[in-house]
DNA sequence: AAAATGTACACAAACGTTTGATTTAATAAT
DNA sequence: ATTATTAAATCAAACGTTTGTGTACATTTT
């Protein structure tokens, strides 16, 4: 008899934890009969697998998962870029992600761009290194070139892109079209008489301000209305470029009644611009916004509504792809090369309040 | 032309990782002189090391992280569990916990409890079999036992705790000292000549409800005022009960001239609730908070002051001190049993506006 | 009675590293 | 010329699994 597996320790030492391969020393078996035996094999009599399995429990054996990550070439863990983890937008996304993520038993390995292009790189290629099995990315707003992520399908790594994605042929992505919403808040705001509608954008550069354009271009001109590039102003959603917007609008020759903004923070800076310099109109001009931030309602003065973007849908979506495309890689079948491009309505919600 | 090295893929095809095998291989050296090549080993000569670390960038090696934890029984990976990364407070922590975790190369891998016992304790066992090599750990609200987190000392996994710390002897932590801000308040609102204040407080149960009161009544004794108990309300911070406080405030007999909240989210319920009731005093009523979300400023009627809870510096401190005891058990020198037990002062900030 | 089939297990390789011990050859010391 | 010293590299074990193949024995088939 071996004392070396039964070396009892003191109440307050670690115990290492148990392995296969004490338990099949123990029981005198070899190393993958044990493992089999856990795994419920066919060819392992019941008897020794009862043996095993609750020597197993006795001992709290508890698989080393980095010996299985080794030993399959995979880790049961997916990436997750994004750009801030303080806006509600994505840190939805985030539950929606681990929701689905736990449910399949992988694991979620989190960062953040803080939408700074060269640390989304370092990220890349951090996770790579880590092995993960796949990943999960939100691009950074300045982003400008994409090899990093190319270069990952080198390594069969999948990427599946949500809400800002680059402008890549070949690519996973679930996305929100923003026209939609768009034109569902203009053809809100004519209803309502406004004729003067103003536009405060994004960069020209995202795709999610050429939506917005489009859609409030399109709904324009279905009405009937003519359309008055004056109105629309592109700016870098800094307060500082918000409230410049805000005031070239004020001081245009038509006097706009409504506003739509990019965001919710877009739309918290305008409406605090026009009450700090006591503009009366200041409950004259009506805002329509997207994103819904939780806190909006408590605002002095609220977008009246608001284009929802599902974060958690989006990131839901995302997260069942993944797992769905690494699940078929798995089953080593098809060289399926299909690529998933969802898109999901954006809807107009008035804020009831 | 055809590399040296490389069977030539086609563009589309994944190229497996290499392997310090294969680089052994092609060199015509051991694998053990090739992975000390790389590390710079002394006894590796100088042209030998040359010649490894070329090919190996060439070639784009990148050492396999989960050979190394296996070898090493370490993962380089800290967990962190926390209630709800949607609020402020948290997910500004988790910055610090990323950028300190990052700069020594450690990934951080996230989870949400969402303030649920059960959840924590799943995510608890989860982090233990992936062999996190420590755990950050900031509790559930309703968390009434702690076995999971005793547990994990068995297995000689360290834990930090951060600001919502259990009533544990023997642990690591780092918090936040409320009740030195909350003196803070309760002189400035008395300076500012308020004499009936309320406390809105949360659980009774939570250690960072004791404190606001502990700091509320000593600052009051010290001001030689009255401490009367019908003026501070417990409540569990929902929007119901926080309303139900504010009523309560409102029809006391002293009426109150300011009210100190638990925190922002409950300053925002409690000052809606003066503005929908339409309380003539809604301006007449001063209230201090805690937290300071960056979104209260945009309020249609603010807190005057916040104490400030340090959640950035609390992340990084409870990370650095993390990693240091990680480092020691490396050093395995020690067999140190000590515990930090760090406490940040709180601090009242006036809001400029 | 010999051959075929099944059952229940063991052996050993593999995943990609790191690292203590050992070997080899060359150089320096005696 | 012999021995000790050093430099440079190799060997082999180990980390904890999984899994293809081999094997002994008992059982069934012909």
């Amino acid at each position: 008899m071996k004392f070396k597996y039964f070396s009892v320790l003191p109440q307050n030492m670690q115990s290492k934890p148990t392995t296969i391969k004490e338990i099949a020393h123990l029981l005198n078996l070899s190393i993958s009969t044990v493992s089999r035996a856990l795994h419920d094999h066919r060819s392992i009599g019941i008897a020794t697998r009862q043996k095993v399995k609750s020597l197993a429990a006795e001992l709290n054996y508890e698989p080393n998962q980095t010996a299985i990550f080794l030993q399959q070439g995979k880790t049961k863990t997916i990436g997750v870029i994004l750009p801030e983890l303080s806006e509600d937008f994505f840190s939805t996304a985030v539950n929606a992600i681990e929701d689905i993520a736990y449910e399949q038993n992988y694991t979620v390995l989190l960062a953040q761009s803080h939408d700074d292009e060269e640390r989304e790189k370092q990220l890349v290629e951090k996770m790579k290194n880590h092995r993960v099995d796949g990943l999960l990315i939100s691009v950074a707003k300045n982003t400008s070139s994409y090899e990093h992520f190319e270069q990952l399908k080198k390594y069969n790594i999948p990427i599946v892109f949500f809400d800002r994605i680059p402008p890549l042929k070949n690519i996973h992505f679930v996305a929100c079209n923003m026209e939609t919403g768009t034109i569902q808040a203009l053809n809100y705001l004519i209803k309502k008489g406004h004729r003067a509608i103003g536009l405060i954008n994004g960069p020209i550069n995202l795709y999610a301000s050429t939506e917005r354009r489009d859609g409030y271009i399109n709904a324009l001109l279905k009405s009937r209305l003519k359309f008055d590039p004056s109105l629309v102003i592109n700016c870098d959603l800094t307060k500082k470029e918000v409230e410049l917007a805000m005031d070239k609008l004020l001081k245009n020759r038509r006097k706009v009644t409504a506003v739509v903004t990019f965001n919710d923070y877009v739309a918290l800076y305008a409406i605090n611009y026009l009450r700090n310099n006591n503009v009366n109109s200041s409950n004259d001009i009506v805002f329509v916004s997207y994103s819904n931030l939780p806190l909006i309602q408590y605002m002095h003065h609220v977008p009246v509504a608001s284009v929802e973007q599902y974060p958690y849908k989006q990131g839901q979506k995302a997260t069942e792809i993944l797992l769905n495309i690494l699940k078929q890689k798995d089953d080593e079948s098809s060289e399926n090369e299909a690529f998933y491009k969802v898109i999901i309505e954006s809807n107009l919600i008035e804020n009831s309040k």
